[in-house]
DNA sequence: GCATGTTTTGCATGTTTGTGCAAGAAGCGG
DNA sequence: CCGCTTCTTGCACAAACATGCAAAACATGC
């Protein structure tokens, strides 16, 4: 097992417990308890997590990243997903899209002969986007969140509310047809809703697993969705409720 | 088996499951361990992964440096200088950098564990920045200049208001010892003043052929430069005219 | 054709890094 | 106070590493 292996098991431990201790994470992993104890105390030099007697503790408590970036099997389904969900834009069209892999995957679907005005706060959306000739693109600024892949915060804030779009790409959140669309996140949960309050539309694209589920903060309900792309095989039944309130349904 | 066709099978590797293992690899392609390492080094070096003891993992999402080194010719001397320049920090201090590729390899360059506060409005800067967890960052938004690399106009110009930093590192210039430093670029002039308006210090790190040339556009005078990183083979009779000014010369 | 230079590879070399073990210090509970 | 656990530190060893070198394969130019 890699070193580095071990680093991300243990982050994402922290980020399922909140804690974790170091006599168990030895047996789990086979190695001597000073292993584990010398990754802690490099973790904890590196502000991911917190040193305590016996274990460590999440530097903070729910900003882990939901997502593990690495594990990312999906990334086929992301790829039909994108494809989907670039067939709804035009030529002329301005877009806010937001942080996460799925709209990541989606920005580097954008046909390079497609004239856009794209904002977007998530530096993997820039990136995709900066050799797309044709595409206006602004990047909303603030303090980087290297969890999220995005920027927020007041400035962030405050950019985007200077700004109004056709559509918003909202990505990675929990999807549910009662609560609506939710992040895991404060900070994250804040900058999109200003993005929805400033966009025509809002556009999402989910794989199975993000359907019928809620996180912590709140974005918008479940009327403010105007297209969702989602997979062949997601659930009839809750598509079913989704679109009741509106929302058109688009198969990857 | 070609040395291109085992790049790719590690590529694919890669995106299949996130990490490789050098033993592993040199088994299954039936070479040496040293060549495999040999591969890794130069993928990393190309930002297709992220070297670790043992093998490799995928690079990281954001990693993948938009406004990379490609292209530039002097890459080794770049890489250089960008070593020599960040022996000038130290943990603590907040910077502003800019845009050019060889500020984007001193970010690349800056050691993880500095605690550093660092504005740009760089992609590439903060790309390299992104997984460094000491690293307070920021992004300066803005209309993104894909020429550049960087954003510039009204809004950078806010966000840089906002800010002070101990010292900026300006970049892609030239350089002169009468006129000073120069820009190429209106809106490019622009950002670079306003950053050198709210920095106790400017830290400029070329290469010889940036010496003794001039741009149309006027960033800051001589006397403004606090460190000049440069070549060891640099021409001495310019390096003294920037020392009588006031700067202190760093050698790579 | 042959000499020359370049690229790739494997091997020998020291060096670095991760790991486990042991000893002592420090925290915790009775 | 004492026993127990957890932690840090120093040390030793093996695995992984970078580097220099030489042989082989290849291209290039006279």
């Amino acid at each position: 097992m890699l070193t580095d292996e071990r680093h991300q098991l243990i982050r994402d431990r922290l980020a399922a417990e909140g804690r974790v201790l170091a006599g168990e994470l030895a047996s789990r992993f086979g190695v001597s308890e000073d292993t584990v104890r010398r990754d802690l105390r490099e973790m904890a030099k590196a502000g991911q997590c917190r040193r305590v007697y016996g274990g460590a503790v999440a530097a903070a408590p729910f900003a882990a990243a939901p997502v593990s970036l690495r594990g990312s099997h999906a990334v086929e389904e992301k790829m039909r997903l994108a494809r989907a969900a670039v067939a709804l834009l035009s030529s002329g069209q301005s877009l806010f899209i937001d942080g996460g892999t799925t709209n990541a995957a989606i920005a580097s679907a954008i046909p390079r002969d497609l004239a856009l005005t794209i904002a977007t706060n998530s530096l993997g959306v820039a990136s995709a986007l900066s050799d797309h000739a044709l595409v206006e693109l602004i990047v909303l600024g603030g303090r980087f969140d290297r969890d999220l892949g995005t920027c927020v915060g007041a400035d962030t804030l405050a950019a985007v509310a200077q700004l109004g779009a056709d559509l918003f790409f909202l990505g990675s959140c929990g999807l549910d047809a009662s609560r609506g669309v939710t992040a895991f996140d404060s900070a994250e949960a804040e900058v999109k809703r200003a993005m929805a309050r400033n966009s025509a539309g809002i556009v999402i694209a989910v794989t199975n697993d993000k359907l019928a589920t809620a996180a912590p903060y709140r974005v918008a309900g479940p009327e403010a969705i105007r297209h969702l792309v989602v997979e062949k095989t997601a659930p009839a039944a809750i598509l079913a409720d989704f679109e009741h309130q509106g929302a058109e349904i688009h198969f990857a």
